[in-house]
RNA sequence: GCCCCCAUCGUCUAGAGGCCCAGGACACCGCCCUUUCAAGGCGGCGGCACGGGUUCGAAUCCCGUUGGGGGCACCA
């Protein structure tokens, strides 16, 4: 089969952040489109003047890039069907519109919002479903229209919508929706500003674009007879269509900000890796078999199956986006990892620039110990934030509860001796002068490490002791020790 | 209120009439490893929303109820 003439497209509008529902959507594109080895168009759904902002458009195409989401045509690329912003091709939509006029299937209309609000209130009143039919004007004589018109009265370009018969949307997800028309109001395509309604631009854009699938969010669902409508009226060929659900947070409503994080950029701020947002979201509610969770984007392209996409709404599981995160992180060499962490070391003020920058490599020593204990890069500075500096604050009660047994205290000060008079400083060498002690003490080494680790870390829980020591080299953890063995002395006995 | 969609462990899901007294992953809880924390290994807890049909047989098909979601603008 010849899948070159499938064409997808993600068209946001540019009003806010991306957000992970939205960029799932966007996913959903995408896969489908390298899957079917068909074009992926990005469209800007600006019409909306009031809300629209550039800042929006930059924000969005910053975010679906760093996701990974490279479009192959709209904004910035071209493309052979472009413009790629509405608020570009309003010309288009006023010759279709004005074709629409000529043909019968649509009508000018001097409702004014006043009438139009007083008619649904009445409606409301008497528990009626709102449904404008046009009144007067649906069968207004073209010539009269022309007349208010000219007299400068303010219209809108309505929909003719017929009054029987269904509009059926084949949704690839969902199968055969029926919709009753009689329950579609005749709805606005043309504002009484000159410029297009949602409906009518995305139908019109869809079409002249020569989208074949329109994949797009299910809050959308009820929009899609509408649209058909047009498309019927202008003689163009349906697109097939598929609404994907919403990501929900965990209270079952649309995820928001109020849940934490919900667009890219809040996850990117919270140290989320792109390739692993990427492939949580993928497989989030699409169906994947369930056997494997770590898929590369081409292997998911691969699998992608837009029919076992799920038409119920999906939770968002941070959690679970949490482990995907950290298997991601794991598969980062020490030496990337340590790339990303040298500026956040020294935003949070634990190093300079200029001694990460002579030492990258033990940078990357201390990446690949705590590799498998990092499920964000965001932990990092608290981590690996110890390796820097010299002495630490030690916080009281910790410190007594560890140098509060008597073994720990009075061993300390002999502990720091046998440390000090090391010919070598290595994770081998430290081993043994600890462990050797406790056992000439008779007691359990661990009596010893875990006061050690306090010491010169000053947390209670780290890597493994004698690697991390090695590592902090022998100045930096004498000096803490001192410190400690100094502190030791005014602990109440 | 009206229209539309959806319904398997807490969450994401596998399951397309007998393979299922329902499988996996995350989370949670044990145990092992172990100097702590992770990682890793092993094990456990936990679900077919409910009620009617259809059928020899239903998580799977049909109807209803309940619940959740979406939409009802000259917003997209």
């Amino acid at each position: 089969m010849d899948n070159s003439q499938i064409r997808v497209r993600y068209a946001p509008s540019p009003t806010g952040s991306l957000h992970v529902g939205g960029v799932r959507t966007a996913l959903f594109n995408w896969l489908y489109a390298r899957k079917n080895n068909g074009t992926f168009v990005l469209r800007i759904e600006d019409t909306d003047l009031e809300r629209s902002t550039e800042e929006s458009v930059e924000q969005l195409k910053r975010s679906l890039r760093w996701i990974g989401l490279e479009w192959d045509e709209g904004p910035e690329v071209g493309g052979s069907r472009g413009p790629y912003r509405q608020t570009e091709r309003f010309d288009l939509y006023r010759q279709a519109a004005k074709k629409l006029l000529d043909s019968g299937s649509a009508y000018y209309d001097f409702a004014t919002p006043e009438e139009l609000a007083e008619l649904r209130e009445k409606a409301r009143a008497e528990k009626r479903q709102p449904i404008y039919t046009g009144g007067e004007y649906r069968e207004m004589d073209p010539d009269e229209a022309k007349k208010r018109i000219e007299a400068g009265e303010p219209y809108t370009v309505r929909m003719k919508t017929p009054r029987e018969g269904q509009t059926v949307v084949k949704d690839m997800i969902r199968g055969p929706i029926t919709f009753e028309n009689a329950n579609l109001e005749d709805y606005v395509l043309m504002k009484s500003t000159d410029t297009p309604t949602y409906n009518f631009a995305a139908a019109i854009d869809d079409a002249w674009m020569e989208i074949s699938h329109v994949i797009r969010g299910d809050d959308h669902l009820s929009n899609t007879p509408r649209q058909i409508l047009i498309y019927k009226a202008l003689g163009r060929e349906l697109p097939a269509f598929a609404h994907v659900p919403q990501v929900l947070g965990p209270d079952k409503k649309k995820l928001s900000k109020r849940h934490g994080a919900a667009s890219v950029e809040d996850f990117a701020a919270q140290g989320y890796l792109p390739e692993a947002l990427f492939n949580y979201l993928a497989l989030l509610g699409a169906g994947y078999a369930a056997d494997e969770e770590i898929f590369s984007p081409d292997e998911l392209a691969e699998r992608f199956r837009i029919d076992r996409v799920s038409g119920n709404p999906a939770v968002f599981d941070e959690k679970k986006l949490n482990s995907v995160n950290a298997i991601y992180l794991r598969r980062k060499s020490p030496e990337e990892l340590a790339l990303v962490a040298a500026p956040m070391l020294v935003e949070s003020g634990a190093a300079t620039e200029d001694e990460l920058q002579r030492d990258m490599p033990r940078l990357t020593q201390i990446m690949a110990l705590l590799r498998d204990r990092l499920s964000r890069i965001t932990e990092i500075p608290d981590a690996a934030g110890y390796f820097y500096g010299g002495e630490l604050e030690y916080e009281g009660q910790e410190f007594e509860k560890q140098f509060g047994k008597e073994f720990a205290r009075d061993t300390f000060p002999e502990l720091i001796e046998r440390l000090k008079a090391l010919p070598e400083w290595t994770e081998v060498t430290l081993e043994e002068a600890v462990r050797g002690l406790a056992a000439e003490k008779e007691k359990g080494a661990r009596h010893l490490i875990h006061p050690l680790r306090f010491a010169a870390t000053g947390r209670t829980v780290s890597a493994g002791l004698f690697e991390t020591l090695a590592l902090l080299g022998r100045e930096r953890t004498l000096l803490r020790l001192d410190k400690a063995a100094t502190e030791l002395k005014h602990l109440p006995v």
